[in-house]
DNA sequence: TATGAATGAGCGTTCATTCAT
DNA sequence: AATGAATGAACGCTCATTCAT
């Protein structure tokens, strides 16, 4: 790929991203065009339809995710690594509302496209349980599924750090059942 | 208002809450109409812009919270009235898309419009703490924010009964602090 | 239908035939609009596509066709009833280039639409025929043939009035024989 | 001209030919690049515009045309190879219906390009006449409309090989006068 | 010189909103 | 008061043409 057109891609998504988070699916083309500093044409030669360029974003985020959550299985206290990885989740899902569509769709919806989020998620998990930091009975549907609320509201509703920490911090008592 | 004028602002409210459950904020004025049985300009006389019909439709399904909670409040066991409340809340959220708006404009965002479910809700909660059913440390805040992220996951992903029961015990569990 | 939807409709019909006879099928629907002097919205209300725009077009030609020759035949010379018919689809065709995909789609195209041409033109021949003014060896499928034909060159090169008598002459000539 | 330039040259036309008759006039400049095996730079720097490589193509064709009516007109009865080269020319056109309008462009479109037909096909008509095949009352504007007109209708509507000889062996009735 | 990425006007179509009927 | 026809801005997307590589 030509060096301009790959700065153009990479452009693109970012101001995709921008758009996205601001305007929800509704976001028009033009707008993304607009802000990428590109023409409409541009985005349509990465990226075939608007669902696709949609698609291509969730994509990135689930790989950025799986990088993060093998990082944290590396090192450190299992319950901890757990929790942390979850909180952080739920911050980037303030600022990007995609972060949210990327877990989201990691975890329910079947058709969706290529990397699972939730091999890397599940042995958080596991090691959490195995170390006594999580009980055993919870399991990963109801992880995910506390995981993705918490994201749809704290983008929602921009929940503001402090009411993000004391919300997940129910929802950790919840897990950890003390 | 006359009494024709009353049964279609009735008729299209109705019509209007099944449609926008089905299509999600893109569903089209004329598909509303047409199911109300009622010219588009009819819905224009009673409600100025497609914004204040669905404004208009949250007022109404704030107000049936606000019975409802009332009607917990009045009965039973404070601590069973709060979590009856949340997963009746959260289950009517899993078929009617707008109910989850109405929850959450209701905690969150200053701009919205009238009836404020808040003092109800606040009723439950403060009756199951003094019955020690839930943590004195649980403020209104992450109370509404836990309620919200629920209904909107529950309604994003389709939650269904078994999920919905798993991960509200998770969050029941969290706020009992047992 | 309301007054002024008729009129609009009108309108429209009038403005499409102008504007495919200039731009071919390539015309554009927001130039048939402006001709027409309405917004674009108000064609796609009476035709749901482009297609159906253009479909529509032609079946009131095939219409008129089938009147013009529905007169002739039932007055005077059989011969000159069918060589009159003919010369008269070709002047028009000269200004209308739907005329032409009218009568082109008649004899042809077996997936077009509604009213169908042919026994019109086929009594004209066969009263012609039955006169001795046409050769008995001469079949609709040839006589259509001739007639699109020359409906096309006319149209796509503007034949001007002497051109047209004379090339017809001699197709008049071959198809009586003498 | 470079011996890679010309060779590109070659292929772009051969290409364009093919899509054109495929695609008709709304052939897209990619396809034609694609099939030609070039980017479509290559052909801008040959043609400078979608016109100018449609308006070479029919040059080519009306080359291959005064080539073979010359061959005709060398040889045999004359009154056999005008109407050999007529039927020869329509049943080119169904298959190609850029020859149709390299015809076309021929006898009529003054603002037309470059290699005149029609001294090779008046050639042929006079000698015909001159042999006493063809009437003497018929003039090259009425062979010429009757040939585009057969051309345009047999592309148009892909005239099978016995419609083609029924609806020829009219028009040469007409043009031999008996 | 050849490439194909970039451009943006223009396309067919939709739909919230207005207003003549 | 009710209707639904009319409006036209905006949408996703295409493609002839230009120009950086």
């Amino acid at each position: 790929m030509r060096a301009d057109a790959q700065r153009n891609r990479a452009r693109v998504l970012e101001a995709a991203e921008v758009v996205l988070a601001r305007d929800g699916l509704s976001a028009s083309m033009r707008d993304i065009a607009d802000l990428a500093g590109v023409g409409v044409g541009t985005i349509y030669r990465q990226f075939p339809t608007k669902e696709a360029l949609y698609q291509a974003i969730v994509v990135d985020r689930k790989l950025r995710l799986i990088d993060r959550a093998g990082e944290l299985a590396g090192a450190g206290d299992p319950g901890e690594a757990l929790f942390t990885f979850f909180a952080a989740v739920v911050e980037d899902a303030t600022a990007k509302k995609v972060f949210t569509d990327a877990l989201t769709s990691a975890g329910i919806d079947a058709k969706e496209s290529a990397p699972d989020v939730r091999p890397a998620i599940e042995t958080l998990l596991t090691r959490a349980q195995e170390a006594g930091a999580v009980r055993r009975d919870v399991g990963m549907p109801e992880l995910l599924a506390l995981l993705a609320a918490a994201c749809l509201a704290a983008q929602h509703h921009r929940w503001d750090p402090d009411l993000r920490t004391k919300t997940l911090a129910v929802m950790f008592d919840g897990l950890s059942g003390r």
